[in-house]
DNA sequence: CCTTATTTTTAGACTTGTCTAAAAATTAAT
DNA sequence: ATTAATTTTTAGACAAGTCTAAAAATAAGG
């Protein structure tokens, strides 16, 4: 069907992509650690084969056939980490690279066996919504704590850096997808959170603060 | 680590090199579906990283860093196929094509992971051993059911063919791996057997008895 | 043992995907 | 609005892996 790297092309545009604007060609260098010359070669080639839309000088932007190209990577993506957490004893910050060599294994029926085998499972092991296999998925309205209030609660459903320091720094607090999170009060001078977690009171930067995102209760 | 084409091509040396004869560039070419040529090239390659002996003219063997990695690859493909066919209701003449893209997978702790996940299976779905973690595994003693005499006995242990076709006909007459069968009747003229299978009476082929192998027990 | 047939290797070309360096287009700034 | 800075594209090269066609080595036959 697709090379390996016809999708990362596909996966990067589309993880760039909000709305229909337009995705710069050093974007997506950039979140490919690779080179602008490249980057445009692809997007010709993509072009070609009606997955993208290549507006020179300009940038890029998937064609509805690239976005369900898109949404059947991230599925199996997803679905893997699942896979990884649930069946196999990955911890969640363990799962990324793997998961990305998996993603781009081509059978429809494995992924969908795969799917049935971990009971359709809606949400990826950091909150990400799992495509099901029409490549629809549901948007979870959900909030970064940043954004938060003193007094405000919510749930944990989504962490928005996957990078291994962060999610072991979650661990270590015991703060998990679908951890209890309340507001107890915010610093004015650096903006920093004393939140109320399941277990215990804990003081969070800003910076982890917007990594955090809640869907709120009350 | 390696390529997926070194690895194909490791993967081919070692299913037609036995004991520690040279095999010939041709076969490698035809076992592949490819060129001479392309496998000359390949050899060079394989002989500079150590993977392999090359004897220009006369043929290649693997080294011993080479079986070993034929081993772990062999290791993961069949792993691969237990759960593809236990867990993801494949059935095992589906399972080849995807076991084959899965084989090249690099995740060490994804692949003792899955083993334990499978209970650590000793066998595949065709009843070839699966090495462990070191490369070990055990060979089973097994002739072919073409070597067998009127009154032998024995269980399934592995089927040679591996096509869809031939693991299709076996469905339909129930046979698996662990089947009891035992030689009713050979029919000189054209080397046929009337075989007693768990439940019933057949005709077999002397094409599709060498592709049967059994554990005789008496 | 010399000639023919087969196998294997070399040489050169092609594809995919990448890079560097230079040219062209766009954007920003005075 | 014209120059300067940035972005993007082109042109040419390279690496991996493959192919065809021709050359070299080996094996086979009389």
């Amino acid at each position: 069907m697709h090379s390996v790297s016809e999708e990362n092309y596909i996966k990067a545009i589309h993880y760039l992509q909000d709305d229909n604007n337009l995705v710069s060609t050093n974007e997506i260098a950039h979140q490919m650690n690779t080179k602008a010359s490249s980057v445009t070669d692809m997007l010709k080639k993509l072009s070609d084969k009606g997955l993208a839309e290549y507006v020179p000088y300009k940038g890029s932007r998937l064609t509805v056939e690239g976005v369900d190209c898109a949404n059947q990577i991230v599925r199996k993506h997803r679905l893997w980490e699942v896979f990884l957490v649930e069946k196999l004893h990955f911890s969640w910050d363990e799962v990324h690279d793997v998961a990305e060599q998996l993603e781009h294994i081509q059978s429809r029926k494995l992924i969908d066996e795969l799917d049935e085998h971990l009971g359709f499972p809606k949400q990826d092991p950091h909150g990400d919504p799992i495509p099901d296999r029409d490549g629809n998925y549901e948007k979870i309205t959900q909030i970064p704590l940043a954004q938060m209030q003193k007094g405000d609660k919510g749930r944990l459903t989504n962490v928005l850096d996957s990078s291994s320091s962060f999610l072991k720094y979650l661990d270590r607090h015991h703060i998990e997808i679908g951890s209890s999170i309340e507001v107890l009060e915010r610093e004015d001078f650096d903006d920093s959170f004393l939140i109320q977690t399941d277990k215990k009171k804990l003081h969070l930067s800003i910076q982890i603060a917007q990594n955090l995102f809640l869907k709120t209760s009350s």
